[in-house]
DNA sequence: CTGTTAGCGCGTTCAG
DNA sequence: CTGAACGCGCTAACAG
């Protein structure tokens, strides 16, 4: 027999489907012993709400979809993680699409027929051109995740890249050192969030008398732990070598420590480094990674925010929200107390840190 | 004005409603000319099928649910990047939901009204216990991903985790390690999937005439690198000191690896460890991992194949589809040439690894 | 090859 | 507070 439906619990029940459905949506006024007597015809059937037809119905699904360029990148998958709990308590499952940084992937992403199955749409966009982002015509909501022409008009939330880039700058030279290296500009025209990265790393370096040796800028061509080794293999291989280098992520960083060890060099004191994103791989790492790490949490609930407000008021105003960073100095610049690994005086326990809370096996 | 329907559309091109779902789906036979009206007529008012209309009339969503504890262990990232991958030239949508690990939301996940929303459920539970998962009425197709008790009637696809963890032994063995631990069994139980490990590492102690000392045997509350770091400082506090561990999955082992540091011991020399996923993260921490790793895109075909298969047959026996899993050598449990990091010799270039294709920016 | 028509299951008007 | 009827937009019979 098929799926029982709103007529047959009423027909069970004794009641009007309106009834029924007024018990299963909470609407209306339905007196107590009605509605036992529905409840217990729906427990019966063994009634579920036919999802399609509701949506069909009520012209939306509750359904946002997140869509980023992988969930195998580490930031992403926290960020996704962060969606989805910022998401619960407004009852909003969250459809994570993974565009692979690909082009046809994130036209499809953001215009497709996919999206009509959610309400909105936020976009971590990696190969899309400015322009093409502008001249969007879908009508799902969007809110953009990361700067990417500041004309576009589209909500998004943000973080200082500059500042932080800056930040982070500072602290390697607060430390003394003087030959230091970028691993994350891009060869072909770099990403807006690269650029302003780059541009507050050149910044802060010419605020205190030094210019970026250009010998000591490396680029990338994505954002992966081989990238940031490869990167570092070139930077040592040349004959000024630096004593310091800012990572556009952590996963570059990570490349880098790895490639630095296979070096024979020693992280911070030969050589440091720090990264961008604060996941929480870097918390364990050897050595643990400092990192300048946005508030992954707020980044969820500002574009949760967004897009709920754009369900109201369509045609509002773009408006960006820009959300806070810090700098987490670990003891990849640590100030290089103990010549090896382990002597245990700079690394703080990693079960003080409060990272790693919850549960999970695998496999 | 509203979103345009087929009737908008048809209306334009002159045609019925029936010709232009003809042309938007490929059903049917169209002439040319009518064709390329309709198509102008689409392209015109910016027509796009509603998703909701057209889920309910099919009775079916292409979309399919993966649910996983967490997005934020990598080897549940890792798996729903395969998964994703798998499910594309299928034209299939992943909605992943995230369980926590918490009962009540398998619960939602397992038999929700969500689910609803998608043809079929591949589930990888962690709180839910056998008999619940024996017992489900949902109708919607679902495959079990890992063992859970042998006579649940459900389709599953597991690897074979007693010969697996047999082999990591065997390899520990094989270094002629003798004080051999493992980090992973569970204070309140184990997890189906741990004790299968637990009793392939027993087991092969014992068929090389060792037993397991069970102070040597590290329990876990859960499989984060957090608590591999606090149950690797207890095993350290202990007089008698392990010379090798067997971890029962990679972030264990890596949080592992960062206690041993802290205490100033070398990895491997001084103690060998092993994990358990085949992470990428392994692929380049300090040391590199060794692990055992089961082929994740096999687990994603097969688990689709299973799925897609039971759309056509709802009633046939409950199969079991077991995947092959392979054991990397590499630094932390090398031969240990080198007394310190970084010699290169142990190493392979993480470059050369093949790990870490692809692109992705971040934040 | 194309047009007409009847639901898919639900939420919501309107009368009572 | 309840019941009957309508239609969300689309697909699939069934004519023509």
């Amino acid at each position: 027999m098929r799926r029982p439906g709103l007529r047959d619990v009423a027909a069970l029940a004794g009641v009007s489907v309106k009834t029924v459905s007024n018990v299963v949506n909470g609407t209306g006024r339905v007196t107590a012993p009605t509605r036992e007597r529905v409840e217990a015809a729906v427990a019966a059937l063994g009634y579920r709400p036919n999802m399609a037809a509701r949506n069909l119905r009520r012209g939306r699904t509750e359904v946002i979809t997140l869509a980023v360029p992988e969930l195998t990148a580490p930031y992403f998958a926290e960020l996704a993680d962060a969606m989805i709990r910022a998401a619960e308590p407004r009852s909003l499952t969250v459809l994570i699409d993974q565009t692979q940084g690909n082009l046809e992937r994130e036209r499809l992403t953001f215009q497709g027929e996919r999206l009509q199955q959610s309400d909105g749409l936020i976009f971590s966009p990696l190969a899309m051109p400015a322009d093409e982002l502008a001249r969007r015509t879908d009508t799902v909501p969007m809110v953009l995740l990361g700067e990417h022409a500041p004309d576009c008009p589209h909500d998004r939330v943000v973080i200082d890249n500059h500042a932080a880039a800056a930040l982070a700058t500072e602290h390697l030279i607060g430390l003394g050192r003087r030959a230091i290296a970028a691993i994350g500009p891009q060869p072909r025209g770099s990403h807006p969030t690269s650029q302003l990265r780059l541009d507050g790393f050149r910044d802060t370096l010419a605020a205190h008398g030094m210019s970026a040796d250009p010998a000591l800028l490396a680029s990338v061509e994505s954002f992966h732990r081989a990238d940031g080794a490869a990167a570092m293999n070139r930077l040592l291989a040349q004959h000024r070598r630096p004593d310091a280098v800012f990572c556009f992520n952590d996963l570059l960083a990570l490349g880098a420590v790895r490639a630095a060890h296979d070096h024979g060099l020693r992280v911070p004191q030969d050589i440091a480094v720090i990264g961008f994103d604060g996941i929480e791989e870097g918390a364990f790492s050897t050595p643990t990674l400092s990192t300048v790490t946005p508030d992954k949490r707020q980044i969820a609930e500002a574009a949760l925010d967004l897009l709920a407000s754009r369900t109201d008021d369509a045609d509002g105003p773009p408006r960006t929200v820009t959300v806070a960073h810090e700098l987490a100095v670990r003891d990849s610049t640590g100030t290089g107390t103990g010549g090896r690994l382990g002597t245990g005086t700079g690394g703080r326990p990693p079960t003080a840190d409060g990272v790693g809370a919850g549960r999970a096996a695998s496999g």
